[in-house]
DNA sequence: CGATTGTTATAGTAAATATAGAACAGGTCT
DNA sequence: AGACCTGTTCTATATTTACTATAACAATCG
């Protein structure tokens, strides 16, 4: 289940290839599923089929999905193997400025440990 | 010391203002220290006085300074105190998508825990 | 065959990013 | 007092990004 916010200021493509994560995270999608086609969720979620296509190719570029010309997008992320080396380096880069802003704000190590825990069972949703 | 890469897809004000918080992490910039001018700080990076000022309300907004008009900017920030709630909230938006990326590429809450860590080192350059 | 697939191309609008220059009023400093 | 610097505000413009809208193509699938 996806929703949008076209009132965020985080953009709609952003917003639906972090939910296409999560989904496949909290196990609602899994290796081997094949994503609705480009057309198919556009229509649903009432966007431009560009905009899906646009996800799709940062989740493709993420190694998280493969797509196939003329098929689909096949979910390939394998959420027990662990990531690769630029993979880790992406998620780095990735965490680096809200990690500062934690630490110019006073937070502990330990508090970050906790923090992250927390946002571990909310993507879970558990 | 702030290095611009104008090349970056990261907007200038966004690499300024991640690098003005690293630089009050490491204790490069303290609480009660006053921020160069807009003036002056733009034309040492050679980018224009709008763009740091940006900067400088961004990180009013998110508590790191506070902007006295026709004087300067003081940095407010206790890196001692731990964030508001409000602040935690932000950070924690801030820290999902990359945690969820983080998760389907299969790492878990201890490999979270270590890379957080490795992080903090980084921004603290140690 | 007919429908659907991802891809590519073109086009347009709107917003975000960045620059530029000018002017204002309130501080600072000599 | 006068000169200077401060952040603020305004207008203006160029570029890039985000999003939508159509259309067409070739390959896959039932």
């Amino acid at each position: 289940m996806v929703i949008l916010d076209p009132e965020s200021n985080i953009p709609l493509y952003m917003q639906l290839r972090t939910q296409i994560i999560e989904s496949i995270v909290r196990g609602n999608l899994s290796k081997g599923d094949t994503l609705p086609s480009v057309r198919g969720l556009a229509g649903d979620l009432g966007i431009n089929m560009h905009t899906v296509n646009k996800s799709y190719h940062e989740l493709e570029a993420k190694g998280i999905i493969e797509i196939v010309p003329k098929k689909g997008a096949v979910i390939i992320a394998d959420t027990e193997k662990g990531p690769s080396k630029k993979q880790r380096e992406d998620i780095t880069e990735e965490l680096r400025p809200a990690v500062a802003e934690a630490l110019v704000h006073g937070m502990k190590e330990e508090d970050l440990h906790q923090l992250i825990s927390e946002i571990i069972l909310i993507v879970k949703e558990v």
